[in-house]
DNA sequence: ATAACATTCAATTAAATAGTTGAATGTTAT
DNA sequence: ATAACATTCAACTATTTAATTGAATGTTAT
C-alpha cells in the first residue's frame, strides 16, 4: 500500500466514503440519522443491532466523516456531519432504481398495490408545495414521535400506523391527505396512505421524506424538548 | 441473510453501489469510463492492473449496475451506465475535502503551490462559461488524446504535458488560457497551468473536467474516428 | 477448420470486514 | 469514594474481498 501514489492515496479516501455506506445496517444508521440525532442506545435498538456492533459500525462512519458524535452526559449522541449525505444517499437510490432490476423488483414488493385500490399518486416536492400553498391538504407524518418533535412538514400531524386507527375521526373525509415519513424508502406512508385509502379517504403520498424536504431549505416545524428521549416504536 | 426484510435487502441492493465504489481501482476506473468508452485492455494499462483483475474489477462494477459492455469485434467496450455516477463522483469527492482531514492533506500535496508563483486561480463552471463568452480564452486540455477525440470543450486545443514544452509558441501570451483535464482531482491541469505560470503566461484552471462540463449539458465537441483505439498517454 | 487474440472464469492465497463476548473506560448519581 | 450505567475496546471466529495464475470461451482472420 505504501509504494503507490498520491493520486491512489486520495482515492483511496474516498473509497473510504464508499466502503462506509456499502453495508445495510450502516446505510439504516445514516437513514435514522438523517431524521435526527440520536443516541448508540436508540440507534441499537431501531437497527436490531447490538450495543457493541451498532458502535463499531458508527465508528466506521465516523471515520468515513460521514458522522460525528458529542457527549450528553454519559450517553453519547451522534449525527451527520453535512447535509450533503442526504443527496448522497438520494442519489444512490436513484441510481439503484434505475440500474439495478432487482431494487425495482423488491420496491413492488415493499410498496405493493392493493389490487382493489387505484394505485397511490406519488407527489413530487414541487407539486406537495403547490397543493400547501392552495391550503388544501392535511399532512400525515407517520414517522415514531421522536423524529417528528426533532422536526417535521409545517403543520404536520404525526400519527404512527398503530395510532392512526385509534384517530380516523381526526382527518378530514372531504380534504386531501398528504402521508409522509423517512424517505423514498420507508414503507410507513405507504402503509398507511393504503389504509385510509381504503377507508374512503382521500390520500396520497409525498414520494420523498423529511430528510430531503429539510435539506431542500423547505419551511420545518419544530418541538422543544430538554433532552433528546422520546417516544420509541420499531 | 434470508431471516432479513424487504427492507433490508433492499438496502443491500443499495450497499452494493457503496461497496462499488468503495475500491480505489475501481474509482480510478470510473474516473478513466467518465471520460469516455473504453476496451479492457486499454482500461487495464491506464489503471496499472492486470487484465484479469481489472476485468473483475469491471464485473462487479456491471453488477453494481454502474456501467455496461457491448462487444466489438473481440474486445469488449465499457461504458458508464448513467451520467448520474459523474454526480455520484463528485459528491462523494466534496464529501470528502470538507470532512476528511486526510484528503486536504493528500490534496495540497497534489496541487503544490510554487512559493515563487501566485497561486492558480481555479474557475468554477459559471465564470468559465462567463469568460468563454467574452471570447478572450484559450482553452487547454490536457488529458491523452484518445479522450479529447471522444469528446472535450469547445475550441478546446490538446496538448498532453510532454508536448507542450513543444509548442508553446501555438499558446498566446497576452490572453488568457484556461487549462482542465480529467476532473477536480486530476493533476494534469495543474502540472500544466502551474509551468505556463513559471513560463510567463496568463493561466488558469477550471476546477472541473471535461465529465462535469458535459454533464451540465454545456456544449461539447467530438472528433469522428473509425475505431475506439486512439493514443494512449499514462 | 484453425490459429491468434481479448476477455472471462476457476481456483488459490492473503487481507479486510462483521459479529460476538466479556473486560475496560469515563461519566453521573448516591 | 463508590456504584450504576452507556459506550468503547480487545480478542476471537466466520465471511467476504482482492490479487494471482493458468485454463476456458468466443470472436476474427487466415
Amino acid at each position: 500500500m505504501a509504494e503507490f501514489n498520491l493520486e491512489h492515496d486520495l482515492r483511496e479516501a474516498l473509497a473510504g466514503i464508499g466502503r462506509a455506506i456499502g453495508q445495510p445496517h450502516r446505510l439504516r444508521l445514516l437513514e435514522l440519522l438523517a431524521q435526527r440525532e440520536y443516541y448508540v442506545e436508540q440507534l441499537a435498538e431501531l437497527s436490531s443491532l447490538t450495543m457493541a456492533s451498532a458502535s463499531q459500525h458508527l465508528q466506521h462512519l465516523r471515520r468515513a466523516g460521514l458522522i460525528t458524535v458529542r457527549r450528553d452526559g454519559r450517553q453519547m449522541a451522534y449525527r451527520l456531519t453535512d447535509e450533503r449525505i442526504i443527496d448522497l444517499l438520494g442519489l444512490v437510490r436513484q441510481i439503484a432504481r434505475s440500474q439495478i432490476a432487482e431494487v425495482e423488483r423488491l420496491l413492488s414488493q415493499l410498496f405493493p398495490n392493493d389490487p382493489d385500490l387505484t394505485p397511490l399518486v406519488a407527489l413530487s416536492q414541487a407539486e406537495l408545495v403547490q397543493q400547501m400553498e392552495a391550503g388544501q391538504v392535511t399532512l400525515l407524518d407517520v414517522r415514531p414521535g421522536a423524529e417528528f418533535e426533532a422536526g417535521h412538514l409545517p403543520g404536520a400531524i404525526n400519527l404512527s400506523l398503530a395510532e392512526l386507527e385509534q384517530h380516523l375521526d381526526s382527518l378530514p373525509k372531504d380534504q386531501s391527505i398528504v402521508a409522509y415519513c423517512r424517505g423514498p424508502y420507508c414503507a410507513l406512508s405507504h402503509k398507511a396512505a393504503q389504509m385510509l385509502q381504503a377507508r374512503g379517504y382521500q390520500v396520497q403520498r409525498f414520494e420523498d421524506g423529511f430528510p430531503e424536504w429539510k435539506r431542500a431549505g423547505l419551511p420545518i416545524e419544530t418541538l422543544q424538548r430538554s433532552s433528546l428521549n422520546g417516544t420509541q416504536h420499531p
